[in-house]
DNA sequence: TTGAGTGCAAAGTATTTGCATTCCA
DNA sequence: TGGAATGCAAATACTTTGCACTCAA
């Protein structure tokens, strides 16, 4: 969980609202503050997180301005696991998921770790991947690791 | 949506869902028929698929039956789109899933696209990725052609 | 014969929608 | 002040669970 996001930031997400025609609302500042403190939230956790700090927000509403400000690009979604998508502030550098199938961690890598992977897509099969929109599944190091020491088992 | 599948496939089904020591019934083995004609089902689409065709199965029977059969590995799920889980015959050579966000066709194209990557996630962050499990999300050549002929707009 | 598997109905969870009210610009 | 945005409550969609009955082995 981060800090609460800089001023400066917070006037910046007013100012690109303000931009788009729509209005700046408490609910929606602190529906974005949620989502810079939580990193990747879905909207049932934003609801959640909100509650706990004192501005609860109508979980519709929060659906309803996940929708908007995700039209006018404060925020995106990506598809990190079983559950439904997961809202992250869009300011954020872009990055890859990998969503461990034993312990459940998402970690994030640089894009980069992908370029060849997306230009040879392009190049072979016509497809324009963003790769970063959905997770990868698979398992991470640590629990290799303890499946391996484990006896090979998988340990899942 | 293929053709029923053949009648030797549907005996090994028979026989390893009898050598995991579980009971060979009607719904289980229209449950995976229709999954066969289908390719990518999800538990809702199956419900009305079964439906269609004569065997209907009650909903409960069918989210119980994917589970059984999938902990047995007749079947696997994979997430395919903003929907739940999409089942497939295990037996589908292994393939990775495409999806277009503009038309929202899926994909498939062979495993081996994706080899290099996977070894140098591997190598580089000790992350052992299933590629096939989670579909890469973008726009396939038809749509971004058809994007490009519309003055670079998106169409979406 | 018997218990794994099924159907039904009810409950649970996540998300959407209609409408009256609130409050930002 | 006017209409965008909110809160509430009801509706919808999807999935799970409890229980009595059925039927595959």
């Amino acid at each position: 969980m981060r800090p609460d996001p800089p001023a400066n930031l917070q006037a910046a997400w007013r100012q690109q609202i303000h931009a788009a025609g729509m209005r700046v609302t408490p609910q929606r500042e602190a529906l974005l503050a949620a989502a810079w403190r939580l990193g990747h939230a879905t909207a049932e956790s934003l609801v959640v997180e909100l509650a706990r700090n004192d501005s609860s927000v109508n979980s519709s509403t929060v659906y309803r301005a996940l929708e908007a400000l995700e039209r006018i690009g404060l925020v995106r979604h990506a598809h990190l696991g079983a559950t439904g998508p997961t809202y992250h502030i869009a300011v954020e550098s872009p990055h890859i998921h990998l969503h461990c199938n034993s312990c459940g961690r998402i970690l994030s890598v640089g894009v980069a770790e992908a370029d060849a992977f997306v230009r040879q897509l392009l190049a072979r099969t016509g497809f324009e991947a963003d790769i970063t929109h959905a997770a990868i599944f698979g398992r991470c190091r640590d629990c290799l690791v303890a499946a391996s020491a484990n006896g090979g088992d998988d340990g899942v």
